[in-house]
DNA sequence: TCCAGGGGTTGAAATGTTTCATCAGCCTTG
DNA sequence: CAAGGCTGATGAAACATTTCAACCCCTGGA
């Protein structure tokens, strides 16, 4: 604790050794096996650290080890609070193990992620888990490679070199739309894009297979394409939506995200439209920010903190497990219906 | 490109040395100091590395170098945007630097604070900005005085052993309540708490400034305290405050921050106000879904990406400038009218 | 008295990179 | 032709930690 005489140099186990009398050995037993070291002398090592303020110096102990005691998860996009929540699944199993998380962030740019994978290989981090901005980028395949563990989050892997966790998003746009059905919608919008993004491709997929279930006439689900899964593309979708000839405006609308949803929402109720009576609104994710909306929004949930942690133990598993497989692993979304699909339609 | 034999081992230095048949110091001269090396041996080099798959290991470069290429930032809720920008910010000082950033979230835990402050200081990063759960904490000073770069973010120190990056909050407090007075409210409540969070005091004392300036009764600026700065508090709030009697209930409401902001336009929406004839509402930090919200929320602005880069500009100038001295930048917000506090009251 | 065994400690080797003084060759110049 | 300078390459040392075989000393048993 009392500061040591600040030399320029941080202190080692050299040190400390000196300082205890003892040899550098001892001082690494006393750090890593303390129960095969004797009581005096480990006290005196113990005494001999915090007096010198002494700190592993984790370089050098990765170095040894060939292996950093961290995971990385690289995310899609840093300003949608559902990455978040994934990220925090992720951490609390890391703790759990002991584990540092470096969390990154794409944003959606292929160049940023390819970046961030590099500066990961070159820490030699434990195991990497990532949404990637395309799943078949040939950067990836290279990571799983290497021989380094690897997950995909919230895309499922069709390769099946390496695992993966996502829900089932076909089923989610199933149930989303299902749902504007009971309420006895018979106009809805589809609101998401770029089609270049598997989940919403996923997602409209779902819907449409309902749709059609249910003998609704194709062209009564409008495809509503945005530019990103963002709160300002909702937005536009809005007035796009609004432009619509009153005889083909859906009375309902259901977003590949909530962001989406919540632009929506927002453009709604600045036209002076009532949600849900003129217009019931169905997002994706159901993020923290869904249920706080001044018209709390009916959405499809993923179980994102469990998502991370699924994934997190997959990376381990691969990474400690020598009969470790590749696994798939799959969630179900659920319905959580909120006032902003409220009444039935009579 | 193809594959090395994947003999277990990463290759290194040594490897791609014997592999080209040079010695390892042009290897690493390659790496390091290309202009250095011909560029016969250096195009043989650099095959040798691609067909090995070489990566450097970070690990002993920075034992070598005795400091890690990375810089860190613990905030304080992962759950607010606020802090997301914030760490944007940094980030795109840290990249110009060609530095990696960790970014971890203390969920205003202080023993989860000072978890991930041991992890950094062992890692050995070269510099720390954090947003503390407490600004006064033993274990802050302890890393200044470890003599690691260390900057505090969005809250100022009065120490001075250190430098800190914030905005006014005092005059963030004074323009919002301002405002409320420009636009003909009488009677205001403060929503923010616990009054532990120093932001929460000053915001609250420059409002209280600005009131008794005007000549208001001190008692029509109605304190509505919270246990924390949540979506679901803001709601809480908003209960309590539909709850006293007509005379004295406020016509508008400064909250201490965006979240809460938002969970109180919930409520307010919720119970049938009109937002904001029967309620005007003044947030602060003006994230992103501020402006997003159903009635888009008038918001005191911080500089959120600024104070990021700012933050970022001094821990690297304590890091390489043996001239620095220590600065405690102050940024003054603005505030950003929207629909939510709309109309002059007649 | 000698030996076996075990608890406790030691010293050296190994990890992968960077740096730096040194050196080999070669060219220029006087 | 000698001296000196330049270019490019080399090899060893250093960084801080962990591991492991070896060793010392002591005790208990034969």
């Amino acid at each position: 604790m009392s500061q040591p005489p600040r030399n320029g140099r941080a202190p080692s186990v050299k040190d400390v050794a000196a300082a205890a009398g003892v040899s550098l050995g001892t001082v690494s037993n006393v750090l890593n096996r303390p129960s095969v070291v004797s009581a005096t002398t480990r006290e005196r090592v113990e005494r001999a650290m915090s007096e010198l303020g002494f700190v592993r110096n984790e370089s050098a102990r990765q170095l040894r080890a060939g292996t950093s005691r961290a995971l990385a998860y690289v995310m899609l996009d840093g300003g949608n609070p559902f990455f978040h929540d994934v990220a925090e699944g992720i951490e609390t199993a890391a703790e759990a193990a002991d584990l540092s998380l470096f969390v990154c962030n794409s944003n959606s740019r292929a160049e940023r992620e390819a970046k961030h994978l590099d500066r990961l290989v070159q820490q030699r981090v434990q195991g990497i888990l990532i949404t990637p901005v395309d799943p078949d980028a040939p950067h990836l395949a290279e990571i799983a490679r290497r021989g380094i563990p690897f997950v995909m989050v919230d895309r499922l892997s069709s390769a099946g070199d390496h695992c993966s966790v996502a829900v089932d998003d076909v089923l989610g746009g199933r149930i989303a739309v299902e749902h504007l059905l009971d309420r006895g919608h018979r106009r809805v919008a589809f609101v998401g894009g770029p089609a270049s993004i598997g989940q919403v491709r996923e997602r409209l997929q779902g819907a449409r297979e309902v749709w059609t279930e249910f003998g609704m006439a194709e062209d009564d689900l409008i495809n509503l394409p945005t530019d990103a899964l963002t709160v300002s593309e909702g937005r536009s979708a809005g007035e796009r939506l609004a432009g619509l000839p009153s005889r083909r405006r859906p009375t309902a609308a259901f977003c590949a995200n909530d962001l989406l949803a919540l632009g929506l929402l927002q453009h709604a109720v600045t036209a002076g439209l009532r949600v849900p009576d003129d217009l019931a609104i169905v997002g994706f994710d159901d993020i923290d920010f869904a249920a706080a909306a001044a018209v709390p929004l009916t959405s499809v949930r993923q179980p994102r903190q469990e998502l991370g942690r699924t994934a997190a133990r997959l990376v381990l598993d691969e990474a400690t497990n020598p009969d470790h497989v590749h696994e798939q692993a799959t969630f179900v979304p659920a319905l959580v219906a909120r006032a902003s699909t409220g009444t039935v339609r009579r």
